[in-house]
DNA sequence: GTTTCGATCAAACGATTGTTTGAAACATAC
DNA sequence: GTATGTTTCAAACAATCGTTTGATCGAAAC
């Protein structure tokens, strides 16, 4: 420490230090949640000044809203190319819920592959922040994700004429569900069974296995509304 | 305050303060989460003293352990009796998955609807924190849930008795995540779309709608795996 | 060289965290 | 009555929280 106070930093390439702490706060988000994740871990962490994220960012909220803005709209920019771009090759013809989902799943794991776009671990957190909504972001998120939400369901409306609106809702709110709480890399099977083959960890094999559930749920015969229920 | 302290407390029938915490945290930990729930926030919502908690349970974390132990079980044990009904019911047959499942979500919806037993209010902080384990509770969920994931495992291995082991384990996965996460009561569309007809906080609701995506799911064609990934 | 301005630093800020204390209030037993 | 054991209470505990301060550093501007 303080033979390194006159010279340069050793370490060869050092980041700026806002992304520095960016990615350190992105990393603990995911392990241990925003509420419990402190300034000091962060910075700590990240080698920089208990100051610097109050510096760099103002507060820690607004440091979160900022480890997200970082990724998120790169994410969504690609899913909905992509699915532009299956729009586009699909001509007059509709595209199938199968090419639909996995046009997502894609982008997904496109994302998750690659580090510079936040790898992993942002799809991890990106999952976990669906599923439990910070307050900071009840605002932010949505803003975001409208338009790639909007066109999803549009095209998945197209996919499927034969269920009705509530009904084509319900098993769209499923299968992003799924979607985002599978790449959470949270398994529950794990917790009770310690020897089990599912790793919930790998996205590739997540989407492999995914795809097909959901596909298959989605197109499933329409619910006899009131059957057995209300 | 000052006028009541010689006397009785004025509210009618007051309930037992070990059972009074319980109630504060169980709702809070839903609400803002555990880490976001103060002490103070639990002892006021409570009505009782700071000091109460830490005398009755011993900590903090003793008490969200408590939240859980004294809804847990009444749980688990109806799903499994629920089960085993089914199983003998069905005779020589091996039940279907759709009933399968639907004895799941039966107790679910059962106790969902039971204040006495949690209500809707302890099941969504099940589905959460099964999203989201506290470290806390990384043993004590597992010793509960062991037996009632092991039984719906191994007769949904019956009822698919095509898929390799493998891809029953995902699929099982899949399940339980969508199921959780639904009764979570955490609606995606909502976020992007105001006006939409989903009321995913209705369990009712999303059991009609969830239960025939799932078995869909379950029962969708095996995976050829190998096929694009790996 | 002097000035200027953004970045970094150790240190401290008030507020809040979970927890502990010791006395007071309570109920029950003798 | 006294004694005993449990529960409640206000108050304080040390620790940590997010944030702010004012000095210091470093490099470009003049």
């Amino acid at each position: 420490m303080s033979e390194a106070t006159h010279a340069k930093v050793a370490d060869a390439r050092q980041l700026d230090t806002a992304t520095r702490i960016l990615d350190a706060a992105e990393a603990l988000f995911v392990e241990h949640g925003f509420e419990a994740t402190s300034m000091r871990m962060i910075t700590q962490r990240a080698e920089v000044n208990l100051a610097a994220v109050n510096y760099h960012f103002g507060s820690k909220d607004a440091l979160f809203q900022g480890v997200f803005t970082r990724r998120l709209t790169p994410l969504t920019q690609l899913a909905i190319a992509n699915l532009e771009k299956l729009e586009r090759d699909s001509g007059n013809q509709v595209p199938s819920v199968d090419s639909i989902i996995s046009v997502f799943m894609d982008a997904a794991l496109e994302v998750s592959r690659d580090p510079k776009r936040g790898g992993v671990i942002f799809v991890r957190l990106l999952s976990r922040t669906f599923i439990e909504p910070h307050p900071v972001l009840r605002e932010t998120l949505p803003r975001h994700y409208a338009e790639l939400v909007g066109r999803f369901t549009a095209s998945l409306a197209r996919a499927l004429p034969h269920l009705n609106e509530v009904e084509l809702q319900w098993r769209i709110h499923f299968a992003f569900s799924a979607m985002f709480n599978a790449f959470a890399g949270n398994n529950i099977l794990r917790l009770f069974i310690p020897k089990n083959a599912v790793n919930a960890k790998d996205p590739q094999m997540v989407a492999t296995y995914l795809v097909p559930f959901i596909v298959s749920g989605l197109t499933a015969p329409p619910v006899n509304v009131g059957r057995s229920a209300m």
